[in-house]
DNA sequence: CGTCACTGTGATATCGTTCTCAGAACTGCT
DNA sequence: AGCAGTTCTGAGAACGATATCACAGTGACG
């Protein structure tokens, strides 16, 4: 009754000692490249490491308090480039650097992100990235970074919690844009989005606000709740007596829902109505009317936020210190919906 | 010495049973919801636990023989939104059934691929869903199965192993996309694609041979290796003698690629050539010619692996049984890039 | 030659959980 | 009463790795 049908193959670290003659912090030290082992030692063990294909069981290691070299990320959603592009580099990063990576998404559901915080904990994460989706989750954050965990927060941050930031220019980068559509002639320029209790997104109304005021001129807002179809109330602005002549999207969703009732409605882009998006995305240039948006840096934005944490559990395997922050550049990726030439006619084509 | 300047607040299952003045194993009973023990027990400990807010360690449990409830998840990209979607589903459904994604993306990299193999099987992975990149890690995933791992293939597979697959109906799906640019009068068909060496990718073509030697005609492909930029050969295939007057895209990459290629050249679509891609994408509908596509059910993909995988976790705990298959029907969404009308013309606006 | 510092090695305890087994208390049945 | 079969409970041994401590050996230095 003692042999199973199949040995289930595990190796440990006794067998490796067995099959050297040793005894296994031998082979710990051994494996873990610590000192006070001999050469010709090391290179027994390695041998028998190799013939025995053994690999280390992370649970034991983890369970004996090493750190388990793992990192959690949360993002809202995968379907939306930004963060998808996002968790690759993240990943890429952290593999890198001797992590695994635990992905969740969710989904802007309070109580996933919670669930999911709640697991993290449970499974000894070594630190969390996150972008955040609610304030909800804050306090459990919080306890977390009581606890000694290193989080890091991308894209948004909420006040009073002293994390790691990496966080994009969102007040100039929508300065710029807006400026873009001012300087084409436009007065009457409607900002539209969702979502402006994230800092990042009432960032870039700020810089919105302050282009027009700058200008002169004076800003019009329309901002929905999540879920709210905001095709319907743009196409009534646009309707309305003095209608705005330029758009700027405040985040990619936007973008897009609102193209895609100006498609619908037959509004012709950028003469009826031009428009800028916050945040472009690969397929971009090849729309109906290519849109001009502000770029993010999305891959170094997760690539930054990963090294940030990764440095910290470096450092910081006592108290966990050192929330900093990283703010990127963003870019004005000129196209035609805010009513510039084509490309390929004033430079170079690509 | 003994007070660390924080006590990592590590609330373990012996502090609560401590706080209950009962033993360890009547909490661990109750947290895993065995038989024998009162239910006036029951509630004690609950309620302990929920004031200690006391969280069970994995590592522990995992450790002890227990399944990790974490499962392994390696795609070969993440900005393929294929991918990223079916990454999504993966996740979602994991969570539901209690288990922990840990997500991959290979980038095709050979190394990596089995790299993070070999990661999974030191973390005492439950089970692993990849869409395999190369057949390299054949082997090792061949070793995993041995030891009772379960192993389900999305979207690929390769023939001599006994794993479960998700797979659509590639096929048919490229033989209807076929036929319905045969039926737009088109005879001189381009069939474009990387990656041949995938089954996916050659079930396609199938697809589209027999479509075309159905109809009597001869089929003509362009099938390059990764890496190779597929536009200028494209261009040169359109200005060839007999050109063809459709393209038939065998992926996503694909068709970005040639539309990429085919906008730069000035080439109208579907005037000059009419094209069709494999996998469709959230802004197909938004292009400069709407993108005619077999729709992939990306999501559904990942939902059944997922469901596939855990349903061999709770039944096979033994020697990890029944490797099956499901193949999942694919949908041609007709738009313009084809040659057909605009959608809203010919039927109800959306 | 004794003390010290340092290298190389292994026995043992420990991490937090669950499994095994054993016992206590209670039933029901001869 | 005696015995078997429950239900409820807990002590102790795992799981596989590492930290700690102990000990032997080797020079170095006074």
């Amino acid at each position: 009754m003692r042999m199973s049908i199949r040995s289930r193959s595990v190796v440990t670290i006794a067998d490796v000692a067995r099959a050297c003659g040793v005894g296994t912090m031998t082979v710990s030290r051994v494996i873990n490249g610590k000192k006070h082992v001999s050469p010709e030692m090391i290179q027994r063990v390695e041998e028998a490491i190799a013939r025995l294909n053994y690999q280390p069981n992370e649970a034991a290691r983890t369970l004996k308090g090493r750190t388990s070299r793992t990192i959690g990320l949360i993002v809202p959603s995968l379907s939306d480039p930004f963060f998808s592009q996002c968790a690759h580099a993240v990943q890429q990063v952290a593999a890198e650097q001797g992590y695994m990576t635990m992905l969740f998404a969710c989904e802007a559901n309070r109580n996933v992100e919670a669930e999911e915080l709640s697991q993290m904990r449970s499974r000894n994460i070594a630190g969390i990235l996150i972008v955040p989706s609610s304030e909800n989750s804050l306090e459990q954050l919080q306890e977390l970074r009581r606890n000694g965990m290193p989080v890091v927060m991308i894209d948004r941050t909420f006040a009073g919690i002293d994390v790691g930031e990496v966080m994009v220019e969102n007040v100039e980068g929508a300065w710029r844009a807006t400026n873009h559509l001012i300087d084409h002639g436009h007065q009457r320029i409607l900002c539209v989005g969702y979502d402006r209790e994230y800092n990042s997104i009432s960032q870039r109304i700020d810089g919105f606000k302050k282009a027009m005021q700058d200008a002169g001129l004076q800003p019009q807002h329309l901002l929905v709740n999540r879920g709210v179809a905001i095709g319907p109330k743009v196409i009534a602005a646009l309707r309305s007596p003095k209608p705005p002549t330029a758009i700027f999207a405040l985040n990619n969703v936007t973008s897009v829902a609102v193209l895609t009732t100006l498609k619908r409605e037959e509004i012709r882009i950028p003469q009826q109505v031009a428009i800028i998006g916050f945040d472009d995305f690969d397929l971009a240039s090849l729309l109906a009317v290519p849109l001009t948006a502000v770029r993010q840096p999305a891959a170094e934005l997760g690539r930054h936020a990963t090294r940030m944490l990764i440095d910290s559990l470096r450092v910081g395997n006592g108290t966990g210190r050192m929330p900093s922050r990283i703010v990127l550049p963003t870019e004005l990726i000129v196209r035609q919906s805010c009513g510039c030439e084509p490309i390929s006619r004033i430079s170079h084509p690509r």
